[in-house]
DNA sequence: GTGGTGATATATCGGTTCGATATATCCAGA
DNA sequence: TCTGGATATATCGAACCGATATATCACCAC
């Protein structure tokens, strides 16, 4: 899953690991902290693809190797190995980022929105009221699910219920204010004064 | 993870897999549904650990054994397998339900407070203080997050930056209800007219 | 300089979880 | 009787998490 932020933040700028999980943390925030063995994994991966490179990365200072023995396996320890995207990378990037089927729960919606700027204002569109539907439809099962239970649940349960239908409401209300600021944008450069 | 609240469903009713994934479901909201890929093997671990045990159940119509042959390796398919709490495992429920130590995010928090009934008043209110406290300090994340990024980060990661700090700020005042809640009980039944 | 400490940086391990799929049974109704 | 859909258990591979190991560097005290 991590294939999407991590192109879009290699677009911008090439980078090590220790660097990448910063700025995924800054970008997702405080709630969304990615982990080593999610992150070197997929790092593997894109290579493996050829959707990003290691750049020639500092020489180990020690173990320099003779003619007899091979390359020893890599140990860790410090030293940057500096990811750089290729342009099948673009692509895959691109692709990942426009496919408006799949990828309709948070996490998915979230990592496609830190990239909103790459997207053209109609495929942004697609996605948000994708997304809003989707909420709508958890809406609905919340209502469906709170009528169905009501008599047998305990009043924390409840509260929780109700706690999350409201915070979905919430995200609806949130997502048409984008889709709202969207379509401002929309008329008011491509058909300016509504004619 | 879903130690507990298995063990909370079984506690009040013996149930079979499917059955427990519906009420899990049910208690969770649509947003957290349980995969079978995590259920089955959290009630083996359970019954392994004898916290849970398998009542008798019906003979598989087919394939009843000779004496030759050893138990075949049970093959899936319509056959209940009806789980019942045992003492150890009503034990191992309440020290999971009682420790304040750990579990703070939100998953935990959640499977926590759908068994708040069963905890005394106090505990309660510790629980609730721990997670109030927890989301505070993502609060301060966040702002601190902002400040440090707001130039670099365009409209729409700021923007899922403040909708996520405004969605803690209702997660905080809703457990402040919970525990506004929580204390009016408490001196209303222990110290009636707060003398 | 030299030693210690903490931040930087990569890597892997076991256990857990997810998503999909396979298998099998029961039941309602065409 | 046949068939589709709900019920029910089970497993597989890939992915993910949390913890930990390893190593280097910057810095400051002494």
């Amino acid at each position: 899953m991590l294939e999407l932020p991590v192109l879009g933040l290699l677009k911008e700028k090439s980078m090590h690991g220790y660097e990448l999980r910063k700025q995924l943390g800054a970008m997702l925030g405080p709630f969304w902290q990615v982990s080593w063995g999610s992150l070197y994994p997929a790092l593997r991966r894109l290579t493996k693809s050829g959707a990003i490179e290691k750049l020639a990365e500092p020489t180990p200072p020690r173990a320099r190797r003779t003619r007899t023995n091979a390359a020893p396996p890599r140990s860790p320890g410090r030293r940057k190995t500096v990811y750089r995207i290729t342009p099948e990378g673009e692509q895959l990037f691109t692709s990942l980022l426009e496919e408006t089927a799949a990828a309709v729960d948070a996490d998915h919606f979230t990592l496609k929105l830190a990239f909103f700027r790459y997207l053209q204002p109609e495929t942004r569109l697609a996605l948000l009221e994708r997304r809003r539907a989707y909420l709508q439809e958890k809406l609905a099962q919340f209502k469906a699910n709170i009528r169905d239970y009501r008599e047998r649940i305990d009043s924390y349960t409840l509260s929780l219920q109700n706690h999350g239908m409201a915070a979905t409401e919430n995200d609806i209300a949130w997502i048409d204010e984008l889709i709202r600021e969207e379509r401002s944008l929309e008329t008011g450069s491509a058909n300016p004064s509504g004619i």
